[in-house]
DNA sequence: AAAAATAGTTGTATTTTACAATTATATCTG
DNA sequence: CAGATATAATTGTAAAATACAACTATTTTT
């Protein structure tokens, strides 16, 4: 089996174009980027300004640029720490839960979409490999380690 | 099995740390849309603009820029057709070869990392997965089936 | 209490992106 | 065959994304 780069690339493709295409909400449109902030800020409970670019591995000071975007739209609300002056607490408005939420609903259904194209015992399969090979992503020594 | 989105999610987060590390060869600060450039231009035989602009889902405006660098940079190379003179041919140059190839390498290299910490078994079935997946993925009619 | 470290912002410059308009060639249609 | 239309690619322009360096405001270390 040696054209494990070429299944990868389209996979990395693929995944490059549901991103691009998927991401904008009513009136709202979100970059693939700033949806990414949404979701991670949606899943970590009230996280810093460092804590979510760390987990996005974008530098700080293009993140900071994006969370004033994100708060002129009233997506996102930063309250300074009560512990730490320095630190910046993120959260989703009622607004930005919204979009985020209905952004994870679309990537869902295109998610299921694609696995109506396979039976059961497929669908099992691959979810299973996936998350076989996001850990053992996680165990390389090579890249992208620190996630999770 | 409702975590769908969340599983993707990190392999898609993950490719793309991988995908902004690993571009760089020598000298060459090569980024990462500019090696999906050259992969497709080493993939398909003597493409025209549109066609390696169409596979990677990219504005002809914005890669007709980013070809204009690559040809600066001497890794691509750039010929009216014969046939039509309006249709430019695109090659790798000896260098974009190498680098190309270097890419190449160091990407299989890294899969090869991931999949050493699986067993024969899960390889297969993980690789398998994947294909079936990618499959999948073009049958959809919600997004992305231009490709291949 | 001074020095060093940390969280985040702002100045600035580069790169990426894409819409609109343009040039050059090819194809279609009457 | 000639004018109209379509197509491939480039250039004008402007917006957004990116990141290095320098800065402010706190906190931690010594």
């Amino acid at each position: 089996m040696e054209n494990k780069r070429e299944i990868f690339h389209i996979l990395t493709r693929r995944f490059g174009l549901l991103n691009k295409n998927c991401c904008s909400v009513g009136s709202f449109e979100i970059s693939p980027i700033q949806s990414h902030i949404l979701y991670e800020i949606d899943k970590q409970q009230t996280p810093s300004m460092q804590q979510i670019a760390e987990s996005l591995a974008m530098d700080i000071t293009t993140f900071s640029r994006q969370i004033q975007t994100l708060i002129k739209l009233e997506l996102v609300k930063k309250t300074p720490s009560e512990q730490d002056k320095r630190v910046s607490i993120l959260n989703l408005t009622t607004q930005g839960k919204f979009v985020a939420t209905t952004i994870d609903e679309s990537m869902n259904a295109y998610l299921e979409e694609v696995f109506s194209h396979m039976n059961d015992f497929e669908k099992d399969t691959v979810l299973r490999s996936i998350q076989l090979l996001n850990e053992a992503m996680s165990k390389s020594t090579v890249c992208c380690t620190p996630i999770y």
